[in-house]
DNA sequence: GTCGTTGCAAAGCGTTTGCAACTAT
DNA sequence: ATAGTTGCAAACGCTTTGCAACGAC
């Protein structure tokens, strides 16, 4: 569906009327390879340190306009905005706010929760682009462990 | 549960050792008033001006620990975290990401979902802390009726 | 040659912090 | 009197912008 290819976003590019230069290369492909996702100032400063002639502003520009074209895909988290490759969306982050552990579901995973919003609410919702908080599994059971009452109300976030 | 009455902060706070001022008063007022819920930058704007003597750090200060205290809670949205009473959680926000929409769900329309994180992936979900994005049912109708095609892919978030 | 793109430097914005003065208790 | 709180002003980090020079096409 979306182009991960650097000859395919040259193309994607061209049918704008749009131009592939050295520093939208580099920054595509420090933005493409970073394993999981990247802060828009994370890049920027890996990019002015491993390519010398390329600007933090330039960073910023290129990031959005990828964003705009589909080739990568932005996720609010608690920390801040972070891209990653437009494919990779799909996951979806539960965040644990008291062990800070991070679990990622996949896209088949996610479909029943799509399904009631859509069912009951007509809205097609987009889990991915924000992450969800909550407790995990092994929170919750140190804490049921921990003490008998309090087992009500949703996380705290500190 | 938490406490929206003036008297019932002052006691919590006395139960920590911190005290209760003029500014803070004036801040929890402002705050709880609000309609729905406001951005730090804004209520520390909205503030300034109504309270003259009243700084805008001492409204950020003052909302971390509203927020600490149970009093307050934040959420994240696309435009950034706004605070809200407390007991106003529970409400999901649903945001269009076509028309800019709004539709919020009660916790009971949300326990559902809660159940099928908590099953399915042993983590008990806080859907209220992030909103959640997508395509409303009025924009995925005339998404519909404008054409045959394209019904893939979840919703660009322009 | 045209017009999209870049670098730079500066500004913008929201938020945080150090510290001396202040004040609720 | 003690210790929490405030205001101020400065610093901070991230992001955006105006504009002249540059370079992909």
């Amino acid at each position: 569906m979306s182009q991960q290819d650097p000859e395919q976003i040259v193309a994607e590019l061209r049918l704008r009327g749009l131009r592939m230069t050295p520093q939208r290369r580099a920054i595509v492909v420090e933005a493409l390879s970073a394993p999981g996702h990247i802060s828009p100032a994370a890049l920027a400063r890996t990019i002015e340190e491993r390519v010398p002639g390329c600007n933090t502003s330039t960073v910023y520009r290129t990031l959005a306009l990828l964003d705009e074209l589909g080739v990568l895909a932005h996720t609010h988290f608690e920390s801040g905005v972070e891209y990653h490759r437009a494919e990779e969306a799909g996951h979806v982050h539960l965040t644990c706010s008291r062990c800070e552990s991070s679990l990622s579901l996949s896209s088949s995973d996610v479909e029943p929760l799509q399904e009631l919003l859509r069912e009951h609410h007509g809205f097609q919702a987009d889990l991915t682009h924000f992450e969800i908080t909550g407790v995990c599994r092994s929170c919750l059971e140190s804490r049921a462990t921990a003490g008998p009452g309090k087992s009500e109300g949703p996380a705290p976030h500190a």
